[in-house]
DNA sequence: GTGGTCTAGACCACC
DNA sequence: GTGGTCTAGACCACA
């Protein structure tokens, strides 16, 4: 909490990779969600560029074979892709084509749900709550 | 692939502890998933009792010292309380007298909206299928 | 925290013994530590009688041998005796005339004092505080 | 009687952790109490490393798991933090802004305050022999 | 190399 | 009978 070892990397379009070296989060895991998230958030738009492995992995000051696995798994969970110059590109967003949700995305955000409400939440003041968070997200985005 | 090494437990009373062996999430994980998700549903109710660390682990196969585990990490997060006389209780809701949500609770819940959003389901859809999981999780607590 | 169920026994005299369940204290121990602590404040004065094993524990809702375990850890600590009668007795209190602290007790107060410390109390706090629990003790026993 | 098994580890900066096999106190509570005093003594400062569970566990002769549920319940209670990198670190002394003493602090320090005024010790002496023991804490600090 | 998880078997304290 | 502690050895994820 108090010196919390956080290291980061500001890109010049925008976007920013940090992660907290003191998370009992994986460090490949914080930096697939920092991509997840900001592509949601709009900031890292289809076609835009993630520095190399290399750059990266200098710039947060942790190994090199960790920001690869990132890399690696946010390929083959399809939201970018490794084109032939070794560029890692966003993807487009699939316009929610899909036939539905992931089963295991429910079955994790039914456990994050009951979570709040084991703890007393009502389903109103948590839908609320979601709400302000999908704003959160989408704001950026309309911009 | 494999044929889902699942193993569970009924009690009398009428919840019911599941877990896969060949899931990745850490068995004592599931056990504690499990527990949370049906006192949010109102299965467990404030009072009832588990059963003891040597019966469940036996009944699912599993190691003592495992069930140990997620009970003690049931305990810690204030969910269950040991009794003297050794018996497992669930706890009260603490009825929503909480200041607010959890930032950790919101960090996660952030991360898996936007692996939504970046996968093209909008705002309106996401919510839809919240609210719905939350019914399902209600649901039961009505009746 | 919520249903703390705690069980007690007053006597006539005016002394208490309580006991929490779901502390993960021994209940043994607990009683031991709920009359050497009526001993210190003076409630409980030399000459006086605890109550029988068997009527406690009834009162307690706990095990007789449980109490009895107890009685004979005050009895082996020198704070109470056994009369012919089987009766439990307070002994006097020795009037300081011990050469010094027990080593074993100066240690587990240095642990204690030591959680303190390094939570960022400072000594004046401490003592302030420390001086607070004492007379908090000791104000019962000067009427 | 027994000649006390005492093992100990003494580290290139100067602080150092015992333990005692006989003691009755559980080895991993040792650990603890001892990595906390040493806190609160300022011979463990902020931002210094712990040895690797397996290097101090091999170091004291005891299992590898024993150090490290130590270490676990260290972390838990905010004293240390596991880096990603994976070395144990001590954290910052939140330097007293907390709203108050912990009310079991309270309540453990009230009965080994009490056990020393019914064995006949009067406040002052107990007040003087705090204070001594609390300078034995803070004097090395202030070096 | 690190810690995290799981299994397994032992002994003890408590009730 | 219960949970708590300790030992021991195995495998895996992470860096």
């Amino acid at each position: 909490m108090k010196t919390s070892a956080i290291s980061g990397w500001k890109s010049q379009e925008g976007y920013t990779i940090t992660i907290d070296l003191n998370s009992s989060k994986p460090i490949y895991l914080q930096i697939c969600d920092s991509v997840i998230t900001q592509i949601a958030m709009g900031i890292l738009t289809p076609g835009e560029k993630l520095p190399s492995s290399r750059r990266l992995s200098s710039a947060l000051g942790i190994n090199y074979h960790t920001v690869n696995r990132a890399y690696s798994q946010l390929i083959q969970e399809g939201y970018v892709t490794l084109d032939r110059r070794k560029r890692i590109t966003i993807n487009e967003i699939p316009e929610g084509k899909r036939s539905g949700f992931d089963p295991i995305w429910v079955e994790r955000m039914k456990v994050i749900l009951s979570e709040a409400v084991s703890k007393g939440f009502n389903s109103d003041m948590i839908m609320v709550k979601i709400q302000s968070i999908l704003e959160d997200i989408e704001s950026t985005k309309d911009e």
